[in-house]
This record gives C-alpha cells, structure tokens and sequence, in this order.
RNA sequence: GGCCCGGUGGCAGAGUGGCCAUGCAGCGGACUGCAAAUCCGCGUACGUCGGUUCGAUUCCGGCCCGGGCCUCCA
C-alpha cells in the first residue's frame, strides 16, 4: 500500500530511491546546536523536519533498526565568547545551553536521539583522524595550526558545487598568511592559556569545527559511508563540504553520506532570520503565546526544502488546525493512550521526499470525514485514523480535552468557576429565559471561554 | 561577479502536460432559541514574452522580480 521512500540528494541535486545500506542498521546524522545562546525557530526547523525523517525511518525499517545521532558542538570560538561576555565559567554556559536545548527539543514534539554526542568527549578520535589526514599527506601543520590542503581533493567542491576558482575569486576574508592554500581550512588551533584546550601532537590546541562532525559521524555510524548526512542549507558550505573532504580523504572513500538532505531557511518577512539582521526570535518566546505541537506542525506546514515564513498569522493558523483536529478526538471520545489505527495515508505524503503539507492536507481529509460521516461507527474509525495518522508526525499526542481546555492563563476563569457558569446558564435556558443565558455566555467568551451547546441539552466549552 | 532556489486564487501552501490539492479568510445556505462547532455550495490561481505540443501553470529559452550561498550561520 505504502509506496518506497525517495528523498531529494543535495549532492546528485535528485530525488533518489532511498535504500539503505543497511536495514538492520539505518544510520542518519543531523548536525546540531552549538550551544552558546537558545536556539531561534530557524534552529528548530532541521530538529523538527528530521525528527520526522527519524519517525518515518523507524516506522518502515523498525524502531530499534535506525540510529540517529545529533551531535552537540560545545567547544568553539562562539561559545569562548560568549562565556566571557556573560563573565561565567564556559562550563556553566554549555550545561545550561544544552539543558535549555533540549527542554526546547521535548516542547517541540522531538524524540531524543540515539546519540547525542558532545564534541568535548571526542578529541581523542579527532587527533586521531587529524594525524590520518597529515599521513596521507591531506594535512599539514603550520604555526601551531594543522590545515586541511584543499587542493589535494580533487573532488572538493562537489556538494556545493563550486569550483576552486569560484571560492578564490569568492573569498571575502583574509586569508591567514600561513595558509598554503586560501581554501585551506583549520583541523586544529592552538588555543590561548584562558581557553579550553587538549594537549596534542602539535601543542596544545583545540578542534576546528568541521573536524568534530566528522569524527563523532564515524565514531557512532562508521564505517563509511552511512545512510543520510542532514542539516540546514547553510551548512552545505564550507561545513559539510569540508566534513567530505576530511572523511573522504582519511578513509579512501568516494562517499561520506549516500543522501545529503538540507533544509531550507526560516524567513522573517521574506528575508532570512539572522542574528545580523537582529529579527531573530527564540523557540523560548514563542512557546510563551503558543503550544509547542502548534509550532511543530507550522514548521512543518512548507515542504522543508522551501522559505518558511515566520508569522503571528502562520502560527495561529497552526493551532487553529490543530484544534480542529483535537475537537474530532474529543468529539469521538479518542483516549490519549489510543493509538489510533493507520492507513498509510501519512506515510504516502511522507515518501515522497517528506513532503509534509501533503501529509497535513491528508489529516484534514481524515478530520472531515470523521465530521461529515453519517454513522458513529464512521465517524470513529475516520478520528482513530486521524490519531494514528498524525502520529508518524509526532501530533495529536495530548489529552484532547485537556487540549481544547488548556490551563488558564493568569487572571482568568478556572476550570470550576467555568463549570459554576455553565450550571447557571442551564437553568436559565431550561426557563427560556434566553437574555440571562445569553448573558453568561458573553461573560465567559470574554474570558476566553467559547460555549457549544449540544443537542443533548449538555455544553462543551473550549480555551482560546 | 560566480553558483543555487523560487515567483500559484485575498492569505498560507502543494501539485500536475488535458480532470480535485489542502487550510485560513470571504460570500450564500443548512443546523441552532440565538450562537459556537459542523456540514453543503460559491469564487474564471498559476510573474512576463516567445518556443515545443492537438493542448502548458506544468517542458524549453529570454526577460523582470524576490530569496539564499560564496569559509560566523539551521
């Protein structure tokens, strides 16, 4: 019924049937936080978009089947920074950092990863795999640094696609005087006496970036090559560029990762959201205005590879979809631990290169037939299909009513001053008298309670 | 300057060589004491100019516009 997974390969720039190399084994690595600062909505579009890819992955090859790992960067210039400008010990800054991102990767719907390793507890592989490099003579050491020699890849270059002349006549920093090459990029620092440092063949230093991704890649999924290489567009280059040229050339490999995915970024108002640009917004401030399933479900309401922009209006509409969706649950007395019956429709949508507005648009579908149904009997099975159908994208997993009736935000009607209402305006409606009903209904709209009387006499209320 | 993406109805956002996305908003109707929710119906959408074709929003080319990357960046 379900058809094969295809996924677009930034390399070969092709949807490509998705095989793994291994299906008892399916190994995916997705490039994540460095932890200096919370994570903005832009970090979270490639947690969420591959968390979806992790879902589908376990669902077609079986959960224990698929190793994801997210690597944690905690030791970088950025993180050195700003350690010092909030006058605190790098230490206190990382652990805070990571436990904040991963409060914000739980809010989001994200399933933790296999492993989720942290760079600081893997500069013995990445001396190792520098010292491979400098003995195949891909490396060399100049001024306390070891530099990778881009021009000893031929192939470099090819993710991007660029060639060696277009990153020269490109280049808009100075090239560092010991560099052999201007493309040339850091394996290994030196590291000052007040920055963190390992001792190592060549002084006491610290890892450049790219070095880390490539070791802790191999150490969790090698041998090379493994399924699926994943992060945000900017990555393509020089990040992942350079994550190839250090794998490929320490191991003898054509092929770092078989599928390079890349999302595409989130926008503010068109334009990309960048720190320099100062429209940043944390996951944190958003989750104060919306729940984090609505935020989930409006990162994925693009196709991943598409601008997403940010908007109150995109957000809104979001949790409004999902309170149609929770209203068909609650309305069919779906428990929470339901879950739910699947019919592929999501998996479908999913297979075709994630292609998650498709799969939204398909539990819409399911929405309104679960409404429209003439039958209880359709009408149930259409919302346990809905439940289990939104599964795969990590939604519909809460308490429908205690959904709809989210907590009361502060100042307004508790759950049994609502109910005190609702009792008041029974009584009057069973006397006609309609303007005191009337009355108490719009004192509790304008609290934010919305009424629904039901044809059985009883009324369901909801939290806007 | 080089390279890469896009331009779809009021808005968001899929997709397809000829027929349907989907959601929100709007309009009309059903239901309701009135609402809310829900359902039914409605709206001559594919940047522009050429080309290929029986037929193009969909393929090809030019142009215009927007965004991104070119060693901080999800």
């Amino acid at each position: 019924m379900t058809s094969g997974l295809r996924l677009f390969d930034t390399l070969s720039r092709r949807k490509t049937p998705f095989v793994p190399l291994d299906p008892a084994r399916v190994r995916v690595y997705v490039c994540g936080p460095t932890v200096y600062q919370r994570i903005h909505v832009g970090n979270a579009r490639p947690l969420v978009v591959f968390d979806v890819l992790f879902r589908l992955l376990r669902r077609r090859y079986g959960a224990e089947r698929v190793v994801y790992v997210r690597n944690i960067t905690d030791v970088d210039d950025k993180i050195i920074d700003q350690a010092r400008k909030n006058g605190e010990p790098i230490e206190a800054l990382t652990e805070r950092t990571i436990r904040d991102f991963r409060a914000d990767a739980e809010a989001l719907g994200c399933l933790p990863p296999t492993h989720e390793p942290r760079a600081t507890e893997h500069i013995g592989e990445m001396i190792g795999l520098i010292e491979t490099l400098l003995a195949k003579g891909h490396a060399y050491v100049a001024e306390g640094h070891v530099l990778f020699h881009v021009p000893s890849m031929p192939a470099y270059g090819r993710l991007s696609g660029r060639d060696r002349e277009e990153q020269i006549a490109g280049a808009r920093v100075e090239v560092a005087p010991y560099k052999k090459d201007p493309a040339d990029f850091v394996l290994w620092k030196p590291a000052a006496a007040d920055e963190p440092g390992w001792p190592s063949p060549w002084g006491r230093g610290r890892p450049g970036w790219h070095i880390e991704c490539s070791a802790m890649a191999e150490r969790y999924l090698g041998p090379l090559p493994f399924d699926v290489h994943a992060g945000g567009q900017d990555l393509i280059f020089p990040h992942h560029e350079n994550e190839i040229a250090q794998s490929c050339c320490a191991r003898d490999q054509e092929l770092m990762a078989r599928f390079w995915l890349h999302n595409g970024f989130v926008q503010m108002a068109g334009e990309k959201m960048a720190k320099s640009l100062g429209n940043v917004v944390r996951v944190a401030e958003v989750l104060e205005r919306y729940p984090g399933e609505a935020v989930r479900l409006w990162l994925l309401s693009a196709h991943y590879r598409q601008p997403l922009d940010c908007s109150e209006e995109a957000l809104t509409e979001a949790r409004d979809a999902l309170r149609r969706w929770y209203r068909v649950l609650a309305d069919n007395r779906i428990a929470t631990d339901d879950p739910g019956t699947c019919e592929g429709r999501v998996e479908d949508a999913l297979c075709d290169d994630l292609a998650t507005p498709a799969a939204i648009a398909a539990l819409h579908g399911l929405a309104t037939r679960a409404n429209k149904a003439e039958s209880a009997g359709e009408r149930e099975e259409a919302a346990r299909a809905l439940k289990g159908e939104a599964a795969l994208l990590g939604l519909l997993g809460a308490d429908p009513a205690g959904w709809l009736k989210h907590a009361a935000p502060a100042g307004t009607l508790s759950e049994a001053e609502v109910e005190a209402r609702l009792a008041r305006r029974r009584e009057a409606r069973k006397a006609r008298d309609f303007a005191t009903a009337d009355a108490i209904r719009a004192e509790l709209e304008a609290a934010g309670i919305v009424l629904k009387d039901r044809p059985d006499g009883r009324t369901d209320w909801e939290r806007r």
